[in-house]
DNA sequence: GGAAACTGTCATATC
DNA sequence: GAGATATGACAGTTT
């Protein structure tokens, strides 16, 4: 066995180095069926909401000009990364990450690719892949038969059709299971259940007490003022769960649910424990929003901002979402294990249940951490649901990955991570789009900041390779009067040569040169339809921007002072737009895209060089105020665009905000009833006492306590008559005491 | 065929 | 003051 685990990691060793030289492994004869090690013996993938990212991505949903042309490339790349899993190939993107986010510890990683590679020997005994923050318990079931193994049939959530699905094994089994469990493992367990040795929870139902609080273990993990945290919260939750609150009944009454913003999008379960000692233990709300707020304070910044359009969420979406962020990092280790072993998830639970959406809560859910290596598991430690909660909760991520509102602030937090460069390459392999046709791809998506149909220039400071093969192909009808020209070779014919007017003086009708400053400030978008007419997403990006077809029109644009209308020409001027004839039928001798984008110097001169009629020199200027002001007028569309996102962003924040800001109000508010109650107890104690000079109590009617000015507290009339008699009265108390 | 979105253009204001 | 730019409004075109 050692020696088969050591010469199966040297082989992915191997591959991985293979693979990182640009050579492909086939490890296939090597291996089983990659499909059952990440599967299991008896699943087979299933891909519907896989499907539906499919279509979101190739279909309609993803608008041609959107501009997060980014997160599509990153889905496409993810895709095909998870449609890969179903085939015999090695899954370097699964390698890649792997290298990129190998922790200091690496023999436990490694482990799990032993597992995937080896099947039958691949886990530990114990099935333990701690290392990975992925529990594997009942791992020897079916020879250990890698993740897809992970106990599955032990699911036991607090839902009947989960139960009813899956049937949960025997008692007697289940211990069995435990007695697997490495040391560490069972200290670990035996610390999380006498964490939720809760009597009063048992009685709920199997399974759900013992979720009741999954995020002490996580904490608990975390540094001192982390620490901290899990200790209020656990003892908040003892403090609930013997009911014997701290302070007076009354305190439990529920606050004015205006004042705890009860008609936010935030929608609270109740039933849940108190996890607060500062939170009345009446309030299932608030100790619920309370986890939320504490989660939210542990995450990172940026994490934040990326949840935060997730409040529109149920509560319990955001809750596992905050859960899942807020291990952030390490996340980077666990998520591919967590997609491979989803699909199986999805398979078995969809056998019985309709949605595993609908089986746990929350609540029933939690993250446990191994301090040795910062890892995570999510799982279960509940008896009855012994370690096939890993399942669930996997495939709860990937529910959470998969919601639609949820898939914006999550889907970062793994992309980032896993994927943080993208790679056009990939595109062109699927799309069959040749390198220098990604060149000037890239170029445009550099160049064009908004997705919007602005700001396409071809950068005359990087002649590509494809621009030259673009101007090849338009140089046909150009190169004989530009090609006497040394710099054509680079420009193209559509590229402005700095002797371009030196050769307008020798040939007539410059109709099609642009120069290159020209090229610099050119910021109307255009994409040659006949080069990227493949890519159905970038179709209809342009629609009749005349001004700035300067690579289209070449071909056909006619030469220096030949305005004779060739058939072509005539075909081909339906294209054209409404200056561009009116500047042929004119006479023009340049082109509207030299008209417009030439500065004012040089376009003066230009003026000044040929000899225009009246109606030209009208008609040219008319032709550069139109152009100017027509990618003006783009431009201030996507800046109001722009702002509209940005406003909407905002408005998401102070949504956020004004929720948090709710809820302290609440919380301040029940504080403040507290406190006012325990001083009238406080009062109703002292007043008792008190006892006027014959002995006798005073009545409440005719008395009051009071405080003055400097403090102290005085028994005062409510007669103002007898004020000054009180007041001696007190006085005379006041020294016998 | 109508509504919505997109785009070009004009007029005007501002820099 | 000229030129460039920004933007609201309108109309034509496209989806």
């Amino acid at each position: 066995m050692y020696l088969k685990k050591y010469l199966t990691e040297g082989l992915i060793q191997v591959a991985i180095l293979l693979s990182l030289s640009g050579m492909r492994v086939d490890v296939d004869p090597y291996l089983p069926p990659l499909q059952e090690i990440i599967l299991g013996q008896s699943s087979a993938l299933t891909q519907t909401q896989f499907h539906n990212l499919r279509n979101s991505l190739e279909g309609q949903d993803q608008h041609p000009k959107s501009v997060d042309l980014d997160g599509f490339f990153t889905a496409r790349r993810l895709l095909g990364w998870v449609r890969s899993l179903d085939r015999l190939q090695l899954p370097t993107t699964e390698l890649e990450a792997w290298l990129v986010h190998q922790e200091p510890e690496p023999l436990k990683p490694v482990s799990v690719q032993g597992g995937q590679m080896e099947g039958d020997s691949g886990l530990d005994d114990d099935g333990d892949l701690s290392g990975l923050g992925l529990r594997m318990e009942g791992g020897e079931e079916g020879g250990g038969g890698g993740i897809g193994e992970l106990g599955y049939g032990q699911v036991a959530i607090d839902n009947n059709t989960v139960r009813g699905a899956v049937d949960p094994l025997p008692r007697g089994e289940q211990q069995d299971n435990s007695d697997n469990i490495s040391k560490e493992d069972g200290d670990v367990l035996n610390f999380l259940w006498q964490q939720e040795a809760d009597p009063g929870q048992q009685s709920e139902g199997p399974g759900y007490g013992n979720h009741r609080q999954p995020l002490e273990p996580l904490l608990s993990s975390f540094d001192d003022d982390d620490r901290f945290r899990a200790d209020v919260w656990t003892a908040g939750r003892h403090y609930h769960s013997h009911g014997d609150p701290p302070f007076g009944a009354d305190v439990q009454q529920h606050p004015d649910p205006e004042l705890l913003g009860l008609d936010e999008e935030v929608s609270f379960s109740a039933g849940r424990p108190l996890l607060s000692p500062l939170i009345s233990p009446g309030d299932p709300s608030m100790d619920l929003e309370q986890q939320w707020q504490d989660l939210l304070a542990i995450m990172e910044p940026q994490d934040m901002d990326l949840v935060a359009p997730a409040l529109n969420l149920p509560v319990s979406n955001v809750e596992q979402a905050v859960a899942i962020g807020s291990i952030n990092g390490l996340l980077h280790q666990d998520v591919s294990l967590h997609q491979a072993s989803v699909p199986r998830v999805h398979e078995d639970a969809m056998g019985g249940l309709s949605h595993l959406d609908a089986a746990p809560t929350p609540t029933q859910h939690h993250s446990s951490s191994n301090p040795s290596d910062g890892t995570f598991s999510f799982g279960s430690h509940d008896g009855a649901a012994n370690g096939d909660s890993d399942l669930v909760d996997s495939a709860l991520l990937i529910n959470l990955l998969e919601e639609p509102a949820l898939a914006s602030p999550l889907r970062p937090l793994l992309e980032e991570s896993m994927l943080d460069e993208i790679s056009l390459m990939d595109l062109a392999l699927e799309e069959g789009i040749n390198p220098s046709e990604m060149c000037q791809l890239e170029e445009h998506l550099e160049d064009s900041d908004s997705g919007l149909s602005l700001n396409f220039s071809h950068s005359p400071a990087s002649p590509s390779g494809s621009e030259a093969s673009c101007s090849s192909s338009s140089s046909s009808s150009s190169s004989s009067s530009l090609s006497s020209t040394g710099s054509f070779s680079e420009e193209g014919a559509v590229g402005y040569d700095p002797e371009y007017e030196d050769m307008e003086d020798s040939a007539e009708g410059a109709f099609g040169g642009y120069a290159a400053e020209t090229r610099k400030v050119c910021g109307a978008s255009y994409v040659e339809p006949s080069r990227f007419q493949h890519l159905p997403w970038l179709d209809s990006v342009s629609h009749d921007h005349t001004y700035n077809q300067p690579l289209s029109r070449n071909p056909e644009k006619p030469e220096k002072g030949c305005f004779e209308e060739s058939p072509e020409v005539v075909v081909k001027d339906t294209f054209m737009g409404r200056d561009d004839r009116r500047a042929r039928a004119m006479r023009v001798p340049f082109s509207t895209d030299h008209i417009i984008n030439l500065p004012v110097e040089e376009f003066n001169m230009l003026l000044t060089r040929h000899k225009l009629s009246e109606a030209q020199l009208t008609l040219v200027r008319d032709i550069r105020r139109r152009g100017k002001n027509k990618m003006a007028a783009q431009n201030c569309r996507r800046r109001k665009l722009d702002v509209v996102v940005g406003l909407e962003h905002n408005v998401d924040g102070l949504r956020l905000r004004r929720a948090r800001l709710l809820r302290e109000k609440a919380e301040m508010y029940r504080s403040v009833r507290e406190m006012k109650q325990r001083l009238s107890s406080l009062y109703e104690d002292v007043f008792s006492r008190l006892r006027d000079g014959e002995g006798r109590p005073y009545s409440d009617q005719e008395y009051s306590l009071q405080f003055n000015a400097d403090g102290r507290v005085v028994l005062t009339s409510n007669h103002t008559s007898t004020e000054s008699r009180c007041k001696s009265s007190k006085k005379q108390k006041d020294k016998r005491k």
